[in-house]
DNA sequence: AATGCAAGCAACCGCATACGC
DNA sequence: AGCGTATGCGGTTGCTTGCAT
């Protein structure tokens, strides 16, 4: 179906934001709240695209954002959580309260992959690399002897994405496709009101939430009765095929195992407890990897990621 | 001090999906 | 049911910075 350009191209800024344009979104989200990205930039007197400024304000200007000093107890759980649920950045990064799915991603790839393919670990798929020269990576060291050119876009459709299919045939590991959960449920959560749900949205919950989680209090407010029920509403896992291809996932981390009562996953911790957050997963994790007699455990403690 | 290269990261782009009409 | 819009996500790009030569 057409659609139309997020924004008309001309006459709006790019690249780098300024202090103004910050100080300008900022204070417009403040008095306004989130949502409404198309029409934000031109209330606030932005000359950007919605886009950017959802982005801009998501990965950067949020005042529950932690910036830098990813703990090694986060890469832990950042490869950890990598190797079952792949590139799912947003979901990862729901889990790692105040980092953005953005900052998870950049340091994955400058960073977790290249650590873990020095260890002999394919950044892939998780296991051991043969003694075959480690696939080729497609970061900056790679990237950046070639010349450089303005276009991308359909990158994905040729080399990279060839390459990927590549992979993906001789690993075969089925990743779960994260499906919103009104899909699902008779109750669907409406998404684009931006006064609704202003108590929900944590100050500490994780970026890669939705519009949903994050309407409303921004500012720490309402700290208490938090809760990261966006994903309860964005994340669900209905489908049969890909649940067996999860199964499939899971089987091939056969040391995976049994462990504490997963029941109230869904629930994650106010922004008092929040700290503990990280430590909690971690812990449980840690549990199922090392307890060798449920697999069905882990199963659902790795689906509780997804829902 | 100047230059080139590599790393880090902010930002952009295209696509997928939910939702409203 | 179909179409158009809004939003979120992941991949990719390119600018900035730091280090080596």
């Amino acid at each position: 179906m057409g659609r139309a350009p997020c924004c008309a191209k001309v006459g709006l800024h790019r690249g780098p934001w300024t202090p103004k344009e910050d100080a300008l979104l900022t204070k417009y989200i403040q008095a306004h709240g989130e949502g409404q990205w198309r029409s934000l930039p031109k209330r606030a007197g932005l000359l950007r695209c919605g886009k950017s400024c959802r982005l801009r304000w998501m990965n950067y200007l949020r005042p529950d954002i932690k910036r830098g000093n990813i703990t090694p107890e986060e890469d832990d759980l950042i490869i950890r959580m990598h190797s079952l649920l792949g590139n799912r950045w947003s979901l990862i990064a729901g889990r790692l309260p105040g980092r953005t799915d953005n900052e998870i991603k950049n340091h994955w790839n400058t960073h977790l992959s290249k650590r873990l393919r020095n260890q002999g670990t394919d950044p892939i798929t998780h296991k051991k690399l043969s003694s075959l020269p480690a696939s080729p990576d497609r970061n900056h060291a790679s990237r950046k002897k070639l010349p450089r050119k303005k276009k991308k876009g359909k990158a994905r459709e040729n080399g990279a994405q060839a390459e990927k299919d590549e992979l993906e045939k001789k690993t075969i590991v089925y990743l779960p496709k994260p499906i919103r959960i009104s899909a699902c449920l008779s109750s669907s959560i409406p998404r684009s009101d931006s006064n609704q749900n202003l108590n929900s949205f944590d100050s500490n919950s994780a970026s890669g939430s939705t519009s949903q989680e994050k309407k409303g209090n921004a500012w720490g407010e309402n700290n208490n009765n938090n809760n990261y029920s966006d994903y309860n509403y964005n994340y669900t896992y209905c489908g049969d095929e890909e649940d067996q291809g999860f199964v499939g996932l899971l089987e091939e981390e056969h040391e995976l195992v049994n462990g504490s009562d997963m029941e109230g996953q869904s629930e994650f911790p106010t922004s008092a407890e929040q700290h503990g957050t990280l430590e909690k997963l971690y812990e449980e994790y840690f549990q199922l990897l090392n307890n060798q007699e449920s697999q069905e455990e882990l199963e659902s403690f790795a689906e509780s990621l997804l829902v």
